[in-house]
DNA sequence: GTCTATAAGACGATAGAC
DNA sequence: GTCTATCGTCTTATAGAC
């Protein structure tokens, strides 16, 4: 439906060329529609569902707040169609993350996931979707798609173990931790911490989750 | 070896504080003071800050909702009395973390938050700190307090190294992840795996973050 | 397609009776 | 100490004009 996955520009370009004089066709939806997605995403990362109003996201869209409602219904499909542009990037470097050598694949996973938040277009609806995940059951399940099935499944299938899904989960829990205290809650000194320096720490204790003792 | 699971009573709200901030209750309270606050604990932990109404407090408390800030002045306040339950057990268990030796350190700080993490009545306010810490500005400097400043930055005393407080964090964000997937979002198979499964996997992970390398 | 207007209600907080 | 009653502001969502 969405496929737009075009990242965070706004609305990158009409794509009807206006044919009267500069003016801007006002029967056009998409851009609006995009603008709306835009500012949800924005909200949502920074103030969470519950916090995130309707009546806010339309006004930083600038527009009326019913018009929110004509394009998406609810306020929860609104918090879905905006997290969903998070799915491509991960979707997109995950087979770059399985593939090589199986004794580096927790630098790649790891260098993804930093990757990825550090990035400010995919951050914000990282931090939409952590915000939420942890009082809404709907992120929740978003979360649960994104990280656990789509991409610990597959590492785990990787490895050559019964034990192969716990192992994925404690790497991943070990990435999350690390979002949370350093973009989440922000907690220094690892807040400030190089990025680079992060990966070389972290990236041997996610290896050794999955192919270590 | 002591067991992961905590083994505090299971009520330890009638421990009638005798030191509580400045007020004493004057003639009575009859518990109820204490009823709002378990009642508060319960709403916060299950829902977050956002969601959980005075209102919704003062109903589950069998009270009227200008009781509850009759006793507590704000929301806010409410909320720091209820999650302040999670303070004691951690201040007590933080010396015993401290003392022993430093290779065994790891598996102490280990099993003390999985342990807190096991133990309902700890892991009601644990919950309501964490769902809270990412949507609201007070809760997260509770969250700092608590576990940066009064745990981490102890543990780091003991690391003779420049870079203490980073690996105390990293060893942190470990145990916060993990926290973070088996009791937040609660994500298959680490939500159901064996509490000592899980400190013999993680311990020497965290062990590894402060002493390794 | 976009807006105004409004329904219908929950929210935090306060004043004051008893 | 506990309640009723209420203020003012916020919310999601809908109806309907243009």
């Amino acid at each position: 439906m969405t496929g737009v996955t075009a990242s965070d520009g706004p609305a990158a370009s009409a794509q009807g060329a206006p044919r009267r004089r500069g003016r801007p066709p006002r029967t056009e939806s998409a851009g609006t529609r995009d603008r709306i997605l835009d500012a949800a995403r924005e909200q949502f990362s920074a103030r969470g569902y519950e916090k995130t109003s309707v009546r806010g996201i339309a006004k930083a869209a600038g527009v009326d707040s019913a018009l929110v409602h004509h394009y998406f219904g609810t306020k929860e499909r609104v918090f879905e169609a905006a997290v969903e542009v998070a799915f491509g990037p991960v979707l997109d470097e995950r087979d770059s993350v399985l593939e090589g050598p199986l004794d580096e694949v927790g630098e790649r996973m790891t260098r993804m996931i930093v990757g990825l938040w550090e990035n400010p277009v995919t951050r914000a609806p990282l931090l939409a979707i952590v915000r939420s995940a942890v009082n809404n059951d709907a992120a929740a399940a978003v979360f649960r798609r994104l990280v656990a099935s789509q991409l610990l499944r597959r590492v785990a299938g990787q490895l050559d173990r019964p034990d192969a899904e716990l192992r994925a989960e404690l790497a991943a829990a070990q990435l999350v931790g690390v979002a949370m205290i350093r973009y989440v809650i922000r907690v220094e000194p690892l807040a400030s911490a190089d990025p680079e320096d992060i990966v070389r720490r972290v990236a041997p204790v996610v290896q050794g989750h999955l192919t270590g003792g």
